[in-house]
DNA sequence: TACTTTAGGGTTATCGGTAACATTATTTTA
DNA sequence: TAAAATAATGTTACCGATAACCCTAAAGTA
């Protein structure tokens, strides 16, 4: 590998007038300055980040761990961070932690070890907290995406949750549904719980008695095995007329599992949920859905935990809590009940 | 930040004791050991990565670059190579070019300059050639991934693209199809190159003659702008019956257009499309594809990437080319043609 | 008993950069 | 014209870790 010394050697100057050469800093003369270029383009010169950022003890690396890199919600939020990473000068790198406490585990130590400036979460749950209270104790600039996690303050994005399940729930009561149906997130999840809390409120503010046979708390990313959805509509005495999922996935597979009992959506079961399903939801246009904004969840946090990162000093600034609304898109996959 | 030093001060041994307990090497007395791992427990020491790979020439870590982030062939292909990768201790970190050589070329450029033991590419076309050869200089072992680059020699993974167009337009002339036409990504991409070749040898096979107004050669990322498409539509004396695209987005973007003219898919319209839509395709099954192995295309190039990475002085390896087969799932996006 | 091994650990140099300070001409200024 | 300022460059130390070599005391061996 060829470093500044080489350069420096093949150049006839010193290593530290190369490296001023790279970073455009002191005074070179323009004959020196074009000399060290030359010979920095003959031998093919990369500066070596990792030396930099030993010495400079920053790394213009910010970290992006997402819970589910197949979910659209979280590719479309990840283009979001990127571009508001480069327009800053940082570099962005991902992972992905699928919903796991454990991988996010794994991706907080190598974040420490790897000394990133910052780190984006969207946390796998509740259960994130010591993986959080680690980087705080580290020192490591953080933002929250999408969920927060109790007992851990900070910058945070975020939808609202509740009043989206409300919206959702009396776009259905609205077309006349009674009986309707949660299939929710795990409770460790912020998100999941106030989903849960948005519903409940409007059945009980359509004087719905809340049953909780029409509730299932499962898990926001993908299973393969559909058998614990199958056992929730088997507990059911009567099936409802309409399902809210908590998310897309969980849309896609209570369609599943309905079509494989010959449930057909809407006719016979309506079903709404959280998050659109990408670019190729055009293609049918078919789940109505509480459109979040992916991108602006990566772009403002990102923004966010850059203005953190800068801050360097000056007076600490309080928590800010971003809540950026959603419209609902509606499409066919809600009926319209006849009134008994 | 705590370092080697710290915790070797307040434990009284040397920095290089601690380094060995660290690392699991030399002899280190039990005592000794125990005592080490106590304060680096109590001091929450955390390892510097950067430290030590500057020291091993070394870094632990893949790139894998995809072009684009909100595909699902290519998501799939990135949890397939985390899995590969996590296996064998490698950490993985991703970039998105977006199909744009530019970005790539930022991306490359990052890549020599933190310094990855290797690479995964899905190069962003023909003009990637200057990228790889800079890889190349710079004895970086790298793979491609879905596409090659002429003048490039190099380990691989491959769908075979002309194999499956191939199939894709028989499976279309077997629904009595006889105006085909193709829409295709841009010809500076090998795949893209390789399913017209395929297109055009099955038309030749079934005794359609070649129209070069059936063909429209665009981008394969998506465009927010469909007049491209629109145009070519005007520009045909008769439209076709049926339509190959080149990949997924495409296939989505013609829908699009097409729904904008009234015109319903199979109804008025047959289309087939390479590549899978997701995990949300199951919602309505819907198109009918050429479903290739994504998860494999990143888990096989991963480990074709470490084997040439640890490879090391022995005997150069012939350069490897996988290709993987690929099912076609048919659906409902095809409607069979009366004879006329 | 005298000589080798071995266990257990320390010292020093180095990876590739950069900050801080030092140095030497060359100008500028009083 | 001597002192002060400035331009252009060099020297040294350090970031945090590890390899390679060195050292010492205890154990093994002829």
């Amino acid at each position: 590998m060829v470093t500044i010394y080489d350069i420096a050697a093949k150049a006839g100057v010193s290593a530290m007038t190369v490296s001023r050469v790279i970073n455009n800093t002191g005074k070179i003369s323009d004959k020196t300055r074009a000399k060290v270029r030359r010979v920095m383009d003959e031998l093919n010169y990369v500066p070596n980040h990792m030396a930099r950022s030993l010495v400079l003890q920053q790394s213009n690396v910010l970290f992006l761990l997402i819970t589910d890199i197949t979910n659209p919600f979280y590719t479309t939020l990840a283009r979001g961070a990127e571009d508001a990473a480069k327009k800053h000068g940082f570099r962005l790198l991902f992972g992905n932690s699928d919903e796991s406490v454990d991988k996010e585990k794994d991706y907080i130590d190598t974040i420490l070890a790897t000394r990133a400036d910052g780190v984006l979460v969207a946390p796998a749950g509740d259960l994130s907290l010591p993986h959080l209270e680690t980087l705080r104790k580290h020192q490591v600039p953080f933002v929250l995406l999408d969920r927060e996690v109790p007992g851990m303050d900070s910058d945070v994005v975020l939808g609202d949750s509740k009043e989206n399940a409300r919206k959702l729930v009396e776009h259905l009561t609205s077309h006349g549904h009674r009986r309707i149906a949660l299939i929710n997130g795990s409770p460790q999840i912020s998100s999941a719980r106030l989903r849960l809390e948005g519903y409940r409120e409007a059945l009980k503010l359509n004087d719905v008695l809340f049953d909780e046979k029409y509730v299932l708390e499962t898990a926001f990313e993908p299973r393969s095995d559909l058998s614990e959805i199958e056992r929730w509509f088997d507990r059911m005495d009567s099936l409802p007329t309409a399902i809210v999922a908590g998310n897309n996935v969980l849309a896609v597979e209570v369609i599943r599992t309905l079509h494989a009992r010959g449930i057909q959506v809407p006719e016979e079961m309506s079903l709404v949920c959280f998050d659109d399903l990408g670019p190729f939801s055009e293609i049918d246009p078919f789940l109505t859905v509480i459109a979040q904004q992916a991108y602006q969840f990566g772009y403002l946090g990102t923004q966010m935990l850059i203005d953190r990162i800068q801050e360097r000093g000056s007076a600490d600034q309080p928590w800010k809590k971003v809540v950026l609304p959603a419209d609902m898109i509606i499409r066919r996959s809600v009926a319209t009940l006849d009134e008994k």
